[in-house]
DNA sequence: ATACAGGCTGGAGTGGGCTCCAGGTCAAGC
DNA sequence: GCTTGACCTGGAGCCCACTCCAGCCTGTAT
């Protein structure tokens, strides 16, 4: 596939995708004869993760690191887990910081129903 | 208050604070008769607001919007409830990508809890 | 033959959100 | 009276994660 047709399928730029593979993200992408990047199935998969821990904000860094360890092969398994657990592990109190959040616009967003709904009736006996 | 003692229990640095003031997010602080910003409660209100909806990854700009509202008086009431809905819905969006990326962590943690027990497995049967 | 779309590169630029710094003022303690 | 430390200012610098661009190449359509 090209690179037109994954940035499409991920919503990722072209330019993006080349930058993840500059920095080491991505393995280096097979090319044809003139030069043009041929995705396969195994890059297909490493963007789909890449995709998936940056929707949750997981730095770029933080990803590099995992798949360094993974190109290193069976002995790095221990580590790689340990860096899944600490991402688990931030995910969770994000979340946590999240809802906390989304308790707070509630109620606010309650205060502001009962000021519009008062607006209104203030409205309605100037009218009167 | 002086800047430190709101810095320390906020976890913002006196610059960031200094910077927020810059910004327009917090109005400018009442100063004392050699220029040292002196917090009151109601600056200390608008910082808890920041601090909570920054967490949550609410951008600046957002938030100057919303305050440059609320400084303008009843008028902007419904305005700003717009905009709290707007960050609810992107709140909830964004607890759900973080919910999927949780799923995919756990399922990627439980693959390597097996892989490290073969691996021990593996060492016990080298060993006998 | 040529125009054009789409790819390539290296490197510069951008936007968000701070963070740091030089150079200065001031109040308190020694 | 001097040092120290906390504060002040304007402005520069930094990090992250892209994003854009000039200048070049190539395969395909007209």
């Amino acid at each position: 596939m090209k690179i037109s047709e994954i940035s499409q399928r991920y919503g990722l730029t072209p330019d993006t995708l080349r930058y993840y593979e500059k920095i080491g993200l991505i393995a280096p992408v097979p090319r044809n004869a003139s030069g043009i990047r041929n995705y396969s199935e195994d890059e297909i998969k490493r963007i789909e993760f890449i995709k998936c821990m940056r929707r949750a904000g997981i730095p770029l860094q933080t990803l590099i690191e995992y798949i360094e360890l993974a190109k290193k092969g069976d002995d790095t398994i221990s580590l790689r887990r340990e860096i899944l657990l600490q991402q688990r592990e931030q995910l969770v109190v994000k979340m946590r910081d999240l809802q906390e959040t989304l308790n707070f616009l509630e109620y606010k967003i309650k205060i502001y129903d009962k000021a519009v709904l008062n607006a209104k009736k203030d409205l309605r006996s100037e009218n009167a």
